[in-house]
DNA sequence: ACAACATAGTTGCGTATGCAAATAATTCCC
DNA sequence: GGGAATTATTTGCATACGCAACTATGTTGT
């Protein structure tokens, strides 16, 4: 009917579409279920979960707060106020560091660790229920080959408007 | 140090770990940078963008209000306010649905249509310059159908919490 | 030693979103 | 036909988040 420019390059091909937004359809569907389990059985939001997580991978359960920002994949704002509620349920602590006085370290409580050792059952069944287990081992492995690369592509092609000088000191 | 219980299941594997993470991740990565890059371009998010896609690509462009929300992933409430903008930009109109005054029929505007039009090109390099550029042609297919079959299997199984009683007559 | 600049974190503010309750219209049943 | 249950959408409210500005501390150059 409209005969419009159509370049070609405007729309994505059907394929390409469909790999796009079964992408984006999977992160919504399982984010929103993950996080709901885990407030039902532990009045623990998913994003909060993460951060206790991120912390007891760290060394002594303790790390700056800009490098926890970036591996729970927020802002350094939005990593302040995460706290702020783990922090007031005691299951952080925060701490002036020692060797540079500006930063601050989040340090995980004996109370947050056996939080989310209650909580981490809730959270690893639904990732195996809902994800993992839908695949063959060697597809999954196939699977996050492929995510690691194209994050991989993106971190090293896509610096246009990171403030990130070298990526080397990088911590995300 | 502490000897804690370990029952097997507690925590993920390190390669489901990294799957899993991964997956995240790279959700993270794209989605904030494609909603800069059209913000930055056309001073429209990706979440709008996105109702103008569902809206063009439907009958007479337009739809109802449910099945809108569905298709963007957003509750219908969300909904309800992510058009609120485009109404007021003209983009979008909102009549009531003649043959049940219950519902509300969001309608494209040809104004909407040429503002996406506009915008299109913007995500769609996007797109294939951070995700389908890079996969081998193969690979692509591989990775949607393994996404496909995941989302399938997730909404097969995992009707815990949904009213969605028979499944044929949903739009999501 | 001091001024200029850089870095870490927090706060003000605007925006986005979901849930539950409210509103409006339809359908079901008796 | 008329009230009860159902469905579509909106609104009140609480929460989450990012950006930009701000504070505090550290570093650099002279």
């Amino acid at each position: 009917m409209s005969k419009m420019v159509e370049t070609q390059t405007t729309w994505l091909a059907a394929d390409e579409q469909l790999a796009w937004r079964s992408f984006i359809k999977l992160y919504s569907l399982l984010v929103t279920r993950l996080d709901a389990e885990l407030i039902a059985a532990h009045l623990l939001p998913l994003a909060e979960y993460e951060v206790l997580v991120h912390l007891s991978e760290a060394e002594d359960g303790a790390l700056r707060m800009s490098a926890l920002a970036n591996r729970a994949l927020v802002s350094r704002s939005g990593l302040t106020r995460r706290l702020e509620h783990l922090v007031a349920e005691g299951l952080v602590t925060k701490e002036t560091c020692a060797s540079d006085r500006r930063g601050t370290i989040a340090r995980l409580t004996d109370q947050g660790r056996s939080r989310l050792i209650q909580a981490a059952p809730t959270h690893v069944e639904g990732v195996r229920r809902y994800f993992i287990s839908r695949f063959a081992k060697p597809e999954l492995h196939q699977f996050s080959k492929l995510l690691q690369a194209v994050i991989e592509a993106f971190e090293q092609g896509g610096t246009i408007d990171q403030e990130c000088t070298v990526s080397l000191e990088c911590d995300n």
